[in-house]
DNA sequence: TTGTATGCGTTATCAC
DNA sequence: GTGATAACGCATACAA
């Protein structure tokens, strides 16, 4: 920056101040020194502005599973977010490791990051708003911690919001598939749809636990079910994830007796890619990932601009249902 | 840190050795100033050590599109090596957009990182090698560049494996699904197939472009080649893209008069999860994702290392064939 | 509006 | 082995 001044002949507290507050400099000013700056491609260097100014402008968004692309949405929406005030994300992947998201979560604070953004592995407490420096963090998808802002989305919600549309189409022998002691969120949906199914007379639920919730699960579960009298089937079924409902479809589905949705209506659960790239596009509970990265970006400015006024905010945000032909006929 | 000196009644200086060259300081001292550390619970400023030091242990990546996890893969890829050399990894998404791209090299530069690792958009050139600053930077995915490491993979040849493979199980009647115009990696691959059925005696190829590569082009095409006369429909399907392949899949697959793979056997691209999640799951080309991010990390670091002997290498990986029940019964 | 001086937290280079 | 001290490149008063 040294150079730059030299160059365009005026003194370095005027190339910092074109560079970050162009209003206080003259027209003619600025053009010497943004020619300089060209001429020498110049770099600004982060690291001593941070370091002078005692923070930097990006924002550090760590998240428990690159893999899963509803994890990859939220660091999206919350990119947009940010753009809006021209800060920086930067993400780093802990990859279900709980040894590399402490690890990130400590590089980021080394940093000085302005704040933090973390999308925990399963399990994760208010442990990880340790130590002396008050990086400020909000935990997205996750609810129960205290001390810090958190955007989740109501899976008991999901669950009433899949099971209610059932119900509204007629069936009334359901069915859950997946094991609610798997995981929290699956244990959540369930609740949901015991709720819908408690609010409508003559409507009956049985509880089919599968060890994952893969498409590997559901294939599984279909032969069974297909295998049973036709009394005995449900004619409505709850999936717990999307690839579930797919194994699920796409064996009913391939039985010359059974009629998906006339026999068996079937719903899904995240608007995976599965869902809608099904030869038979699957009804699912759509999460709001990007809305989730969104608010939990809005919350997390909001504590940086005011940290000491600052009220932590748990915030919960709904599902919505997505109709397709595993459950209604077009 | 300062504070930390104080407190275990040292020299400034003495805590940094601590901290970054334990061996030139007593174990006595080294246990006080820990100690320290822990009590006031320090957290060390990367800004000022990259200040100080001139650069960072962290390595960028920038990656075009992070929904894709083909570009994942490259990413853990890269860190599983970084993490060898106790080097730090952050990402930045491009979103598929060129502005992005460009805004987060920058970013990475100006935070002084030790070096870029860059899955471009298409289209990328020289140019993104631009300015004086030096920062090392490796290609990721894309071969056409000099000045620079690339690493790449050979998508002519991953043509060649998928149509060997169907000429090896007898198929003469080639069909390649996708358009060779759309994007230089599906003309390579294009040219792999076109080699393959050159070398093979009354081996025939069609070409049949669509519009992009979705489930849905393969659908649309599947009904077309389910329409045909069965003597005019082909015996062996190389599709551009795994999804393009599930939609072919599910299309002929449902069609009471062709059975896959004995009537038509078909292959994918990718190795997506769309190709084994599929009720016939899919033979595919696979891409080693991980690899290519080991690959250019190892280079990159190598570049970093010996910034003045280092000589730009072009590294081009290969494919691997993976079966699966759409070309062979098992 | 422009120039000058000080300090940010570390590293690195010296003497001790 | 340990302790002072000068950069590192920039932001930010403050003075001109």
């Amino acid at each position: 920056m040294e150079d730059v001044a030299k160059r365009a002949g005026v003194a370095l507290g005027t190339v910092s101040n074109v560079i970050n507050q162009p209003q206080k400099v003259s027209r003619a000013t600025i053009d010497k020194v943004q020619r300089a700056i060209a001429e020498l491609g110049f770099v600004p260097n982060r690291a001593a502005r941070a370091l002078a100014a005692g923070t930097s402008n990006t924002i550090g968004v760590v998240i428990a599973d690159l893999s899963n692309s509803f994890f990859v949405d939220m660091a999206r929406g919350a990119e947009s977010i940010a753009a809006e005030s021209s800060i920086n994300v930067v993400l780093a992947n802990a990859d279900m490791r709980r040894s590399k998201q402490a690890a990130n979560l400590d590089l980021f604070r080394q940093e000085r990051m302005a704040g933090i953004l973390l999308a925990p592995l399963p399990g994760a407490d208010g442990s990880l708003l340790t130590g002396r420096n008050r990086t400020p963090l909000v935990f997205l998808n996750d609810a129960a911690i205290e001390g810090a802002c958190t955007v989740s989305v109501d899976n008991e919600y999901g669950g009433y919001l899949a099971a209610s549309h059932l119900l509204a189409i007629g069936r009334r022998r359901l069915l859950f598939a997946g094991d609610p002691a798997q995981a929290v969120p699956i244990a959540d949906r369930l609740r949901g749809v015991e709720r819908a199914v408690r609010e409508t007379a003559g409507a009956s639920l049985e509880l089919s636990p599968t060890p994952e919730v893969q498409a590997d699960d559901g294939r599984t579960l279909g032969f069974a079910i297909a295998h049973r009298p036709e009394s005995e089937r449900p004619d409505g079924i709850v999936a717990a994830a999307d690839l579930l409902a797919l194994g699920l479809v796409q064996i009913l589905g391939a039985d010359a007796s059974i009629r998906i949705p006339e026999d068996i209506a079937i719903t899904g659960y995240d608007n995976n890619r599965a869902a809608w790239e099904s030869l038979i596009p699957i009804t699912t509970i759509a999460q709001p990932g990007e809305q989730i990265g969104a608010v939990a970006m809005a919350l997390l400015l909001e504590e940086i601009r005011d940290p000491e006024g600052h009220e932590h905010t748990h915030s919960v945000l709904e599902p919505t249902l997505v109709v397709r032909a595993s459950t209604q006929r077009t």
